[in-house]
DNA sequence: TTGAAAGCGGTACCAT
DNA sequence: ATGGTACCGCTTTCAA
C-alpha cells in the first residue's frame, strides 16, 4: 500500500483506497467529492478503507486537475504594524472556514516586493488576492489584472484603479474624532499624520470637514505631516510645541502616534487629558492599556476581514466582472485620553 | 497559444514556450531546472519564448511530480498575541528566500485545532511544519510524526516530546531579570505568572534559581498564578496588594502583563519605578513606548525565526533523524521601569 | 451505479 | 545535446 511518494515521505493515495475497497479510483473519487449517486453498500465500503488507510486527498493534483487550488495570498506591509495583525486572524478565520489556506506576504508597502509576491503566488495558483497595498500599487494590481488573478482591495484604495475592495469609512472617522473634541470643548485642535495613503488622507479630509461644518478655519501649523510610527507621533508633537503655536488637542493618524504624542507632551510635563487631549485611531488592544487608556476610533476589523474573503471567493463564481466596493463605519470610543471640559 | 486553464483564468504552459521556441518540454524542463546541458542557441529561444509568453512555472504540477511542494506550515496559537508578528515576520522573510510559501493558521493554542491544521497542511502536502503549541500539543505532534511530516518546535517544549526545537533559554531570562531587581535594591520581588506552558515554567524556574542563589526564600504569596494578558497582570498585582504582602518589585511572566501590573499600581496610587520597579519579558514594541518604558528581556526574534525555517527545510534533507535543539540567549534590556536605589 | 481511460503540467529516464 | 514518453494523483467524460 502507500503508494504515492514525495521526497522519502510516502503518501497512501487514492489508488490505495479503490484497492482496498475493491473498487475503481472513479467511485472513490465520486465519494469524495459528493458528485454523483454511489451505492450505499460501496460508499461504507469506501469509507472505511479511507478511515483505515489514513488517506487523505493530495491538492496538488486536485489543483492540477481541477479548478482552484483552495489557497489565497494576503499582501499586506508588515505583520509588524499593530493594526494588522487582528484584520489578519479574521482573513485566516474566514479563509479556512471554507478550506483556503492564506499565503501570507509582507512586502514593507514596496512596490517591487509586491510585485515580486503577486509572480509567486501566480506561480502557486492561488485562486485570488487580498492586496493592502503600498503608495504605488496601482502597478501590482495591472500584474495581477494582466495575470488573471481576481484581486480585492483592503483598507487603502489604489490611485486610479477602480476594483472590488472592503474599506473603511476614515473621513467619517476623522469627522467624528474632531466633532467630539469640540464637544469635549477644545478649540485648537491639532493633525498629526501623513496624506501618504488613501486612509490616512481620508482621514485627514474628516478633520477639515468637521471644522468647517464648525466654521473653524483651519491652521496650517496645527497640521504636522508625520509617518505612522511612534516616534512619528512624537516628533509631530514636539515640533507642536516648538512652533509654539496654541493647542489643546491632537488629532492623531492612529493610536502608535498617539501614544508617541502622548509620551512626548509627558515629557514635557503635560498631561493627558488635563492639558491636551488626545484621540487615536483604529482601536489597537494596546489602546484600552495605555496609560492613559486611548480615546480612538474602532475598525470592526473581524467584518472586514471577513467581508473582503467572501468577496474575493465570489469573485471567482461571478463571470460578469461586478467592481463591488463595501464601506464600513468606525466607531468612537471613549476613554481617558480625552475629557468634557467645564466651561470656563 | 495559453493552452493552461484553471477555472475561467488561462495560464502559459511549458508546451506553449516547447512549441513557440520550437524544442520539446523536456528541453524547456532542463533550461528552467538548470538539470542539463543546453546549447547557448536553444537556450536563448527558450527564455525568449519564457519571457515574450510570461511563463511562469506550475507548482501543482512540480509539488505532484516532484520532492516538494515549497511551502511550509506554520502553526501558532493567535497572531495577535503581540509577541509573536516580530517572529512570524521574520520566519516569513526566511521562508521566501529560500522560496517557500508560508501558510499561517492560528489555533489559540487548542489541539483539536492544531490537529485539524497539521491534517489540513498534510493535504496540501507542505514540507514541514513549524509549531507553536498549547499545553497538548504532545497529541499533535504524534499527529504529525504519524503523517511523516518534519516538525520543528518553536518557543515552547512539548512535555515527552524530544523534537527538532528553537527554543529561547527562559530560565537564563529569568534568572537576569531578578538578578537585576536584586541589584536595583529590591528585597521582596513577586511574580506574576503561570506554570502552564513550558516557556513560562522556565521562566520562573529563572525567579527561583536566581533568588535561591542568594538564598533568599521563596515567599508563595508573592508569587500570583495568572494568565498572559494585560488583565492577567493587573490581577495578579490586584491579589498582591490585597493580600498586603509586602513587595518592592514584579517580575512579570511577560511585557503585556507587565503593562497589566504597572497600569494596576498606577490606579492605586502606587508609581514605576520608584515606588514599586517592574520588569517584563519579550521587549515587544510597546515596552519601549510606553509609560514608563519598560526594563524586559529581549529575545532574538530576527534570529530564532530564521533558525527554525533553516532547521525545518534541512531536515528533509538529511536521512538521519537528527534531534537537533538550538537555544538562543535573551537580553535585558533596562528601561524606566526600574531604577538603582541608593542604599537608604 | 460503476469502471476505463484521457488528460492536467510538469520531471526525469531512456533513446538517439 | 536533444527529444520522446511514462508517470505523479486526481477529476471527469464516455461506455457499459
Amino acid at each position: 500500500m502507500n503508494s504515492g511518494k514525495l521526497g522519502n515521505r510516502t503518501f497512501v493515495t487514492i489508488k490505495d483506497v479503490a484497492k482496498t475497497a475493491g473498487v475503481s479510483i472513479a467511485t472513490v473519487s465520486r465519494i469524495l467529492n459528493h458528485t454523483a449517486g454511489v451505492s450505499e453498500t460501496l460508499e461504507a465500503r469506501v469509507r472505511e478503507a479511507i478511515e483505515t488507510l489514513g488517506y487523505s486527498t493530495n491538492d496538488a493534483a486536485r489543483t492540477l486537475k481541477g479548478k482552484n487550488s483552495f489557497s489565497i495570498g494576503l499582501i499586506i506591509p508588515d505583520i509588524q504594524n499593530p493594526f494588522f495583525p487582528a484584520l489578519v486572524r479574521s482573513i485566516e478565520d474566514t479563509a479556512h472556514a471554507s478550506d483556503h489556506a492564506v499565503l501570507l506576504c509582507n512586502s514593507d508597502g514596496d512596490v517591487e516586493q509586491e510585485m515580486r509576491y503577486i509572480r509567486f503566488l501566480h506561480g502557486k495558483r492561488v485562486d485570488g488576492i487580498l492586496l493592502i497595498g503600498g503608495q504605488q500599487s496601482n502597478k501590482s494590481v495591472e500584474l495581477a489584472e494582466s495575470l488573471q488573478m481576481p484581486i480585492v482591495l483592503l483598507d487603502r484604495r489604489v490611485k486610479g484603479k477602480k476594483l472590488p475592495a472592503v474599506f473603511l469609512d476614515n473621513a467619517h472617522g476623522g469627522r467624528l474624532a474632531v466633532e467630539y473634541l469640540l464637544a469635549c470643548g477644545c478649540q485648537k485642535i491639532a493633525f498629526i499624520g501623513r496624506r501618504s495613503l488613501s486612509s490616512a488622507e481620508e482621514r485627514f479630509n474628516g478633520y477639515c470637514e468637521a471644522l468647517n461644518d464648525k466654521n473653524i478655519e483651519i491652521n496650517r501649523k496645527l497640521i504636522q505631516s508625520q509617518p505612522f510610527t511612534f516616534d512619528g507621533g512624537y516628533k509631530g508633537t514636539e515640533a507642536l510645541l516648538k512652533e509654539k503655536v496654541e493647542f489643546d488637542a491632537i488629532f492623531a493618524g492612529n493610536d502608535v502616534m498617539a501614544f508617541g504624542a502622548i509620551a512626548c507632551l509627558q515629557s514635557h510635563g503635560m498631561n493627558t487629558p488635563q492639558d491636551i487631549q488626545v484621540v487615536g485611531f483604529d482601536d489597537i488592544w494596546m489602546a484600552k492599556g495605555y496609560n492613559p487608556s486611548l480615546t480612538t476610533l474602532c475598525q470592526p476589523v473581524a467584518e472586514i476581514g471577513q467581508a473582503a474573503v467572501n468577496l474575493l471567493l465570489n469573485l471567482r463564481e461571478k463571470t460578469e466582472p461586478k467592481v463591488l466596493e463595501m464601506r464600513f463605519l468606525p466607531q468612537l470610543i471613549i476613554r481617558d485620553s480625552t475629557m468634557k471640559k467645564s466651561k470656563e
